[in-house]
RNA sequence: GCGAGCGUGGCGGAAUCGGUAGACGCACUGGACUUAAAAUCCAGAGAAAGGUAACUUUCGUGGGAGUUCAAGUCUCCCCGCUCGCACCA
């Protein structure tokens, strides 16, 4: 224990026992609300510094919220399903909920100690059965809608586990224990109807205002609406069709290959009798199921020995091939190639000496002999060789194309989503049970209302291969609830992303038997401030959005968009160290002496890397509960907003920490020095020209308008600039006195978002009865603000020579005056006149001569 | 590969609208206090060249081009790094 342990603790058990933050149970009429929210962590054993951050600027908004008169929810849980667990189970032999409740505890009181606003009241973890027996309620709500049904689909298979493997459990297409190649494997799962929302979801992007232009434009992208056009080609050796999506039909006489996805029902038939395409199509099946890995593979295909028939000419004959780069899921799973206008289109066509035919050609490429060699033409351009499209721009040869397509009838315009179906089944045990019964009779049944929870069974083995539940002896053999015969109950578990869709609005009414109540999630919902890592920005951020509006269709509240202000933060980065040997070095055991780093233990040089993300791996860790034990939290708090913007990466600094502990010694050194005034300060009898009234106010509305806009670091430098200002005031008389006095009371309020405990214990200092957290947030004066005077430089032709200084009420030709009489202005002019001159007001003076 | 973002002194960063680049902090240097050190307080400082000095000049926001009276900010190209790519959370 030290005396900023004790100094913490006192404020944390004042904050307890005064119930400062929780948030009222029913709705508050007096106050308006406002719901902040973190992302809930994974349990995985101790907090780390991306917790840290995270969960400081939720906590600044928070109490800031607060102190400007909102009813504010600031809850907390646990994400608490989860591979890990398993992981966790296999090599320590331990049970994963034991495994995790033990992690829930240890971190919940490693966020304790970081006093950090929550309402502990309305703490959720997803693996209690209280928690997730809702979301089973939902899920056979979701498939009586007909928003969840099932369908095959491929995942990663390890053979010799027996088991399905997660992308980042596939190393180099092998299986991370195992070692074992890995196969892809078409397994019958769970889907939920996300595209039955694509067109909604890909609208109201655009009225989410507070939510970072990039993480719209990545949704966007993602749900990724393309119009274009379905066509189909005859094959001219057997009687079929092959239909094609393409967005760009204006291209079409530049196809020089159709090409199929390897699991196209083509494709699969023409294996059934010729090994050359099964070997091919095995191939590929070998490949991981990540997009990321397919497309970085090299392009490779195999020609079936068909060919089809170009619609517009039946002259022209096209090669069919089956590709390694064509997914089964977009669009047809089929595309016409056409290698003049498209990369990959182009990479193909070269490995396998296709024509490469150009039919966009520059605007402004005049010659005739317009080729393309290893570079595709994506732009827009005027069409060339291609018939009756000849003389077009792009936009208007896709029209003409389609309309000619659709006369045909060998095509019509079509809109194709990237969007897929979220498919929900995982083959793992710490998940939450899929609430469906097989019956080989009545189909897939589910299990009625009042028997869930379906809970996972204790007793379970998870050193035998294959699926757990699956495995285990009776759990799942139970009776048909329809027709009574025996029957399985699904054994494939959800999804952990099932969980985090909708923890938040659970918050809002954590103790009712029901998911939560209509009218009050009516009250809290949306979440006003949702704030978390990028690395969520598309994935959990579109599901919710996805299970927002599958619940309000299942009647269970009314709005549609969950999260109403996002704020995606960095990440938390390190220098990194390695022994001589090339072994990683933890920080901790890392010293400086002569610019030279060495081992503290063994004494040997070590040297220092680049600056990365925290990673247990590369051990550039800093355990956030050494920095509290040694500084206290809000020196943690403080560092983690002074430096970086809180979107953007920030690195962990040893020097940057023991500044912010200087920072907050020395406010608690001013306030202990300075004495109590007789009276108060009058605020109306005070000079608007007084310097130092002035800064306390300019420094109220840079601080508020600094955390509105989520630029902590920029509050931070502010407050730094008042303490200097302020710790050099004199107190000779009693308005010197009161002025300082007032001054470190408005620090005091600013700083409390940031730095809460010191904010706490220097209010309590100058002899306030009430927490400062109850305290309303300072207003500042319009008064106090006015510039009289202004400083603004004088430039030649853009240059800086000098700077002049006016009266705000000063006119134009007064400024134009000044600026010309300096004399590094003349001494330049030599007596010329300058061509014009251009006076911004507030800002600049620019002479150009 | 595709999508998104970032790049400013020795370091983290500031510059809200295209208008005095480098606020604030760290590290550093000098001074005060001290037997000494730590802590604290005061002062200095983008780089280069010139000057005893006050100062002067030039360069400068990853690199290159462009728009503009004026570009860290806008446009295009290039380089580097980061995130996501659907079974990690």
């Amino acid at each position: 224990m030290n005396n900023k342990q004790d100094l913490e603790k006192k404020w944390q058990e004042r904050w307890k026992s005064n119930l400062s933050f929780n948030a009222s149970k029913k709705p508050d009429k007096k106050k308006p609300k406002y719901y902040v929210l973190e992302m809930f962590p994974y349990p995985s054993g101790n907090i780390h510094m991306g917790h840290v951050r995270n969960y400081t600027l939720g906590d600044v908004v928070a109490r800031y919220k607060k102190a400007n008169g909102y009813n504010v929810l600031h809850p907390m849980g646990w994400d608490s399903f989860g591979l890990p667990a398993e992981n966790a189970a296999k090599e320590n032999n331990i049970h994963p909920s034991e495994w995790t409740n033990k992690n829930v505890n240890t971190m919940k009181e490693q966020l304790k100690s970081m006093g950090l606003s929550y309402d502990w009241s309305r703490e959720v973890s997803t693996c209690d059965p209280q928690y997730y027996k809702f979301e089973q309620k939902m899920f056979i709500d979701f498939f009586q809608k007909g928003l969840a049904y099932k369908k095959e689909s491929w995942v990663n298979w390890d053979p010799v586990e027996k088991t399905v493997l997660a992308n980042e459990q596939v190393i180099d297409g092998k299986g991370w224990r195992s070692n074992a190649v890995v196969e892809k494997k078409l397994l019958n799962q769970w889907f939920l109807k996300m595209t039955h929302y694509a067109e909604d979801l890909l609208e109201t992007i655009e009225s989410l205002t507070n939510w970072p232009d990039r993480v719209k434009l990545m949704q966007n992208n993602w749900i990724g609406k393309s119009l274009g056009a379905n066509i189909s080609f005859k094959i001219i050796e057997k009687d079929e069709k092959i239909e094609v999506f393409t967005t760009r039909p204006d291209t079409l006489f530049g196809a020089s290959f159709i090409a199929l996805a390897p699991s196209h029902p083509i494709s699969l038939n023409l294996s059934k009798n010729n090994s050359t395409i099964k070997n091919f199509i095995d191939e590929c099946n070998k490949n991981s199921t990540s997009e990321a890995i397919i497309e970085k593979n090299e392009k490779k295909g195999i020609y079936t020995n068909l060919n089809v028939v170009h619609p517009f000419d039946e002259g022209i004959k096209i090669p069919v091939y089956i590709a390694n780069f064509v997914l089964m899921e977009y669009g047809t799973g089929a595309i016409f190639g056409c290698p003049a206008h498209d990369q990959r289109d182009l990479e193909f066509a070269i490995n396998y000496k296709l024509p490469v035919l150009p039919v966009v050609k520059p605007k402004n490429y005049i010659k005739s002999d317009y080729k393309i060699t290893d570079t595709a033409f994506t732009d827009d351009g005027v069409i060339i060789n291609s018939s009756f499209l000849n003389g077009l721009n792009v936009t208007d040869a896709k029209k003409r194309a389609i309309e000619e397509l659709e006369r045909m009838n060998s095509g019509k315009s079509s809109t194709t989503w990237r969007l897929r179906d979220w498919g929900i089944s995982r083959q793992r045990y710490w998940g939450c049970p899929i609430p469906i019964i097989k019956c080989n009779y009545c189909g897939d049944i589910p299990v009625p209302t009042e028997e869930l929870p379906v809970e996972l069974p204790y007793d379970i083995n998870l050193d035998s291969p294959g699926n757990p539940l699956d495995a285990h002896p009776n759990w799942k053999f139970v009776k048909c609830p329809k027709c009574n015969k025996s029957a399985e109950r699904e054994t494939d578990t959800f999804d952990t992303f099932f969980e985090s869709s909708w923890y938040f609005i659970r918050f809002t009414d954590p103790d009712i038997d029901i998911p939560f109540s209509k009218s009050i999630a009516n009250y809290w919902m949306p979440v006003d401030q949702y704030i978390g890592g990028v690395e969520h920005a598309v994935l959990h951020l579109l599901y919710s959005r996805f299970f927002t509006r599958a619940l309000k269709d299942c009647g269970y509240l009314s709005i549609s968009e969950p999260f109403k202000g996002l704020m995606t933060q960095g990440m938390v980065c390190h220098q990194t160290f390695k022994s001589g040997d090339g072994k990683w070095v933890f920080p901790h055991e890392v010293e400086k002496k002569n610019n030279k780093f060495y081992h503290t233990v063994n004494g040997n040089e070590v040297f220092s890397g680049r600056v990365e993300k925290m990673s247990k791996s590369k051990r550039n860790v800093v355990d956030p509960l050494s920095i509290v034990n040694k500084y206290g939290s809000d020196t943690a708090r403080i560092f983690m907003v002074s430096d970086s913007p809180p979107e953007r990466d920030m690195e962990w600094s040893n020097a940057g920490v023991e500044g912010s502990y200087k920072f907050l010694n020395r406010i608690l050194r001013i306030v202990n020095e300075t004495q109590k005034p007789k009276k108060l300060i009058n605020l109306d009898l005070v000079d608007n020209k007084n310097t130092v009234i002035k800064k306390i106010h300019q420094s109220i509305k840079d601080v508020t308008d600094g955390i509105e806009s989520f630029r902590f670091n920029v509050c931070i430098a502010k407050l730094y600039e008042l303490t200097n200002m302020i710790s050099k005031l004199d107190s000779k008389t009693d308005f010197e006195t009161s002025l300082k006095f007032y001054g470190l009371e408005i620090l005091a309020q600013l700083i409390s978002p940031f730095a809460p405990h010191h904010a706490e214990e220097i209010w309590s200092l100058m002899g306030h009865k009430i927490l400062i957290c109850d305290t309303d947030w300072p207003k500042f004066d319009k008064r106090f603000l006015s510039v009289e005077q202004i400083s603004i430089g004088v430039q030649i032709n853009g240059k800086l020579r000098g700077n002049i200084s006016y009266n705000k009420n000063a006119e134009k030709e007064e400024i134009q005056e000044l600026a010309l009489s300096l004399s590094s202005v003349k001494n330049r002019l030599g007596g010329e006149k300058p061509k014009k001159v251009i006076i911004v007001p507030e800002r600049i003076v620019n002479i150009v001569v």
